[in-house]
DNA sequence: AAATAAAATATGTTATAGCATATAGAAAGT
DNA sequence: ACTTTCTATATGCTATAACATATTTTATTT
């Protein structure tokens, strides 16, 4: 079961169109050394997830347990069925058209 | 500036009302292996950032930075006042009361 | 204020990420 | 098919997280 985190990373290099050798550029890290990663041959640090998370405008947060559907259909776009909703929106200012 | 993600752990515990020792234990680690962390003395390896954060029941998520600002409003409950309305809820199911 | 519990700091060993460099293999372009 | 670009794999060295254990400092409780 590798850290379904770091494919997403992968996901959104090729989103971005970066290869692994321009990424790895942007870290001051070899080509080879972001294959590994992909990879998840290597177990990361902390200070490198973020790094290379933020260089794919990609904010690493925390998320209660008890969010995290809403957050995921968010993210997703999903027309979500959560048996509580997700989230309302406030009222309390004019909208937009 | 010290990770300021780190800072959320340490919070998070409290909050779960656990102790460094406490969650050490949960996690095979000794105390003083807890305070190096929170204290952002060492850099640590995304599986133990993955293992801690979840067991304080939070869920490591990569948020798009154009919706990090709609998914820190749910976080923090507040009453946003972003410039592009952060999410607008479905209205094709019926609501609760 | 004494006792207890929690957190921080210290020292030493071992495992591994980080880094460089090279090369092999796969995919894409001509 | 050949060339170019991208990705994966390999070897070796260095820095440091992970781990154990102990001690000190700081909070909390009685």
């Amino acid at each position: 079961m590798m850290e379904d985190i770091i494919k997403k990373l992968r996901a959104a290099r090729k989103t971005k169109g970066f290869t692994q050798g321009a990424l790895g550029a942007k870290m001051g890290l070899p080509q080879s050394h972001i294959s590994q990663i992909e990879a998840g041959k290597i177990d990361i640090r902390l200070s490198s997830f973020l790094e290379m998370a933020r260089l794919l405008d990609l904010e690493p947060m925390l998320v209660p347990r008890s969010l995290t559907p809403a957050v995921r259909s968010m993210l997703s776009g999903d027309k979500e069925k959560t048996s509580q909703p997700a989230w309302q929106p406030d009222n309390d200012t004019e909208e937009l058209s």
